[in-house]
RNA sequence: GGGGCUGUGGGGUAGCUUGGUUAUCCUUCGCGCUUAGGGAGCGUGUGACCCCGGUUCGAAUCCGGGCAGCCCCA
């Protein structure tokens, strides 16, 4: 039986709508799934299990990738003395305004102030000019998976700021430059791996701007996704540092020719943010949509149950369960007292992305009801086609999203020739690629006059030709501006 | 960095202007019965005034401060 319409708004759905109140949708999403709660600390939030799960699995994608690269595991301190937090001078300005310090242990104020990490280089390499002394020692490529403190200001929204988050850090140490560019190269394949086949998100990639690069880096990529409310965030990156680091503590070797030199590094790193980004892009009015490689629960199986056939049903589902749990994640809502429809709306809610519905009627015909969460679409399959089609249509699914985001991508962006039309874009919630003459002067203007937007990547695909959008001289760089997070 | 709005059970709210008995209603949650192919029904139970201070015989309500969340602008 339906609801009264009236009765709907009180009810476990979301009622905001992702056109017509973004933030406000995405917060319920978020909350009402039980995916991630608010804690009593202002700008962190509590990744319930299905959301430590995601984390869990873009985790093992890309730590399988990283071991197959030769990169090892490590773990570093969580916290930094003020000295070395200090030692590179772009580095501290870069990230001082929001490192969160601890003062006192117990009761005794200590000699020296620790910075809880808001990123590792400084900790790392204190230890990395210990044990690099040869060209044998290099190539040094450390990676950590940890959580790092970053005391923002501006309005946290889960996921995409948040004052703490978990993300790896990739740290590396290298010979020569052209060997730590080709790492730069190996990474963002990952990245660009990563997000496009286990998130099934398209992003930019591009670089960064001088303005807009990683305190202490020598140049940053990075991946940028647009979000429905037409921003661009920035996702996973990586940073060559070139010597700069190297020179700051120093990371010297004696090379093959005797001679003393220092190192070339890379940092680069992926984090939590991109659930974020994810949910933002694929989620709808009925709550979570959660790509098939993502999802923590693959299949809900909804067994309809009547007295006369309750056993019979019950029994055929376990049999169903137990065959498609061998290749997937697998649960089955038998719990009584609820309506199947009631169960329905609450698997669609947290994003499960195959239901199967099974009941008296199915079990006469020795059949099932497939139900995609990204479509809705229903179909009827014979029970012994039910795994084939499963594995059928995660993957159609999986393909379906990221193709779905290649083309929000594709139709959130616009060309703009004139200051004039990159200003309009912007307004109307676009982002905007654009001719740049490279000039920093220009970004500050640019940023000025549209109320914020900021000159985020340029990309590497990128054709520069004709003339600077704002000033009219020759043209660099192409582009990418829009608001960001 | 600047401005605005809002804090009442797990969620959504009424009450606040004009202070006054046991804080309203819906939903969730627990239990019992009954139901079951798209958010079922009846009964019953649990559960709240963000925090600190002030005014007052009396504060959810008025005042001050804090904290938190949201929105807009830079």
């Amino acid at each position: 039986m339906p609801a009264k319409k009236d009765e709907k708004e009180n009810l476990l759905g979301i009622t905001a709508k992702k056109d017509a109140d973004f933030s406000e949708w995405y917060q319920q999403v978020l909350l009402k799934s039980e995916f991630v709660d608010y804690s009593s600390v202002s700008g962190c939030i509590v990744l319930r299990p299905a959301a430590y799960a995601v984390w869990e699995k873009i985790q093992s994608y890309v730590d399988i990738r990283l071991k197959k690269m030769g990169i090892k595991n490590a773990y570093f301190p969580l916290f930094i003395p003020e000295s070395l937090l200090k030692k590179e001078a772009t580095h501290l300005t870069g990230f001082s305004p929001e490192v969160a310090w601890v003062d006192y242990g117990g009761n005794t104020k200590l000699g020296e102030r620790l910075a809880v990490r808001p990123t590792s280089e400084t900790i790392m390499y204190d230890s990395y000019s210990k044990w690099i002394r040869s060209w044998r020692d290099l190539p040094l490529r450390l990676n950590q998976w940890n959580n790092v403190v970053r005391w923002e200001f501006k309005n946290p929204v889960p996921f995409i700021r948040t004052r703490e988050f978990l993300w790896n850090e990739g740290h590396t140490a290298f010979a020569t430059k052209p060997e730590a560019e080709k790492e730069i190269k190996d990474i963002m394949n990952l990245w660009v791996d990563t997000c496009e086949n286990v998130l099934a998100l398209a992003g930019i990639h591009g670089k960064k701007t001088e303005k807009e690069k990683f305190a202490g880096a020598e140049y940053t990529h990075a991946l940028e996704f647009v979000t429905p409310n037409g921003r661009l965030v920035q996702g996973p990156d990586a940073h060559h540092d070139g010597q700069i680091f190297a020179k700051a503590f120093n990371l010297k070797f004696v090379d093959k020719d005797e001679k003393e030199k220092y190192v070339y590094q890379n940092t680069w790193a992926i984090t939590t943010r991109m659930i974020g980004v994810m949910i933002m892009a694929h989620s709808d009015d009925k709550g979570l949509v959660l790509p098939p490689k993502v999802a923590p629960v693959q299949i809900a199986i909804v067994p309809i149950l009547f007295d006369a056939t309750k056993d019979k049903v019950v029994a055929e589902c376990s049999k169903l369960k137990k065959e498609l749990e061998k290749e997937f994640s697998v649960i089955i809502d038998d719990r009584e007292g609820y309506t199947p429809g009631r169960k329905f709306n609450e698997w669609e809610l947290k994003g499960v992305p195959i239901r199967i519905e099974f009941g008296p009627k199915d079990l006469e015909k020795s059949q099932a009801v497939l139900v995609r969460r990204d479509s809705g679409e229903k179909k009827t399959v014979k029970l012994s086609d039910v795994k084939k089609e499963v594995e059928k249509e995660l993957e159609a699914m999986q393909i379906s999203l990221l193709e779905k985001s290649r083309k929000m991508l594709k139709d959130s962006t616009v060309n703009a020739k004139t200051f004039d039309e990159l200003k309009k874009a912007i307004d109307s919630k676009k982002i905007v690629r654009a001719m740049w003459c490279s000039d920093s002067t220009c970004e500050d203007e640019i940023k000025d006059k549209t109320g914020g937007a900021k000159l985020v990547a340029i990309p590497v695909d990128e054709k520069p030709s004709g003339k600077c959008v704002y000033c009219g001289k020759k043209a660099e760089h192409e582009v990418y501006v829009s608001k960001s997070y």
